[in-house]
DNA sequence: TTTAGTCTATCTACTGATAGGTAGATATAA
DNA sequence: TTATATCTACCTATCAGTAGATAGACTAAA
């Protein structure tokens, strides 16, 4: 009884806002944004489509809601990494080993590459963060690159996180992860 | 009144599915296929929704149709490009202008990078021409990096691929072409 | 006269969204 | 301590709008 109570107690404490992104935010990486709806997440929360107006009002509110957490998640991953890693090579590996562990463990796509994807049909509070996004790895990595004493760092990231991005949809949809592969290893051998 | 008769004959004669297709095709580049009605394209044609079922029955027969027609054409493309560039480096260097060109001058992104991003929720037909366009890509791919000399040239095709696309994708959605520009010169420079 | 193509009218299912209500926790003030 | 008030997180019920889809009538051209 004691026990019940203080499991339910535990549940609920589970910020049922931060609940709803991590399913929304799994589905819409597999679905995209437009066919995902406030019902489906209802369904596996157990509680109904209406309740999650209560936490975002709009669907906008959490497509908003979702890639600026999206966003701050992987910058603080980044922070992480260059407080870590040593040298710039190491940290563009570690930047890779993100989007492979997302691919070939959770069979995950990242989110602002699918929701670019759509970008056109997408509210334009949207769009902002995703844009957002990628400047904000574009930014790390010219960094890296930089380090790495590259000429033109800034072409080495934005070549970077197209690949990555772009082989990760390819190897996703065409369940083969060797485009992935490919695409990593050259990468790597671009840290000369 | 003959001339009027002619337009309306001329216009009329443009085969309707072909026109459904171009409208549905560019529609869907920008915003994915779920963001896509019948009702949005068969206001664009003037007619009536339910017109659209007598040539396409279902979303997914659409679908289908779409992207057989998508990769068909861009098979003729590459057969083109490889009957009039003489060397592999040539080749290489059109396939990047075929994505080049719709994105600088259509503003679209590849139909298949669009949807292969949402591919967990479309028709399984709809996937199988997806992976099929992607595999005769890399394949077509494969073959001007072999002619090259370069060692291992599936890796170098399905880097290329994944590179332009997700380019194409990121910049669509960034509303900045330097992101494709540096993608495509990184092509570029590994033709040598 | 047939047939291709479009129409009207309608259907069911589902979309996001809102209104109004409630149980239970928490805070405030007497 | 107790009474009052507010807040959180859901609920039921409902809405207008749109989704894809179908049946059957109509029309124009071959």
């Amino acid at each position: 009884m004691l026990r019940a109570a203080t499991h339910r107690k535990l549940i609920a404490t589970m910020d049922s806002a931060t609940q709803i992104l991590d399913i929304a935010e799994r589905r819409m990486r597999q679905t995209g944004y437009n066919a995902v709806s406030y019902r489906d997440i209802a369904n596996e929360m157990g509680i109904k489509s209406a309740s999650l107006h209560y936490h975002f009002p709009k669907k906008e509110d959490l497509g908003v809601a979702l890639t600026k957490r999206y966003s701050e998640n992987f910058s603080r991953a980044l922070q992480e990494i260059a407080s870590h890693e040593q040298n710039a090579a190491a940290r563009i590996n570690a930047f890779v080993d993100i989007y492979s562990t997302a691919l070939k463990q959770r069979r995950l796509v990242c989110l602002c590459a699918v929701l670019g994807a759509e970008s056109e049909g997408l509210p334009e509070r949207v769009n902002v963060e995703i844009k957002s996004f990628f400047d904000q790895n574009i930014g790390w990595l010219t960094q890296q690159y930089d380090d790495l004493g590259k000429a033109n760092p800034a072409n080495h990231a934005k070549t970077a996180l197209s690949l990555l991005s772009g082989a990760m949809v390819i190897s996703a949809s065409s369940q083969d992860d060797s485009i992935f592969d490919a695409a990593a290893q050259s990468i790597f051998a671009g840290l000369d």
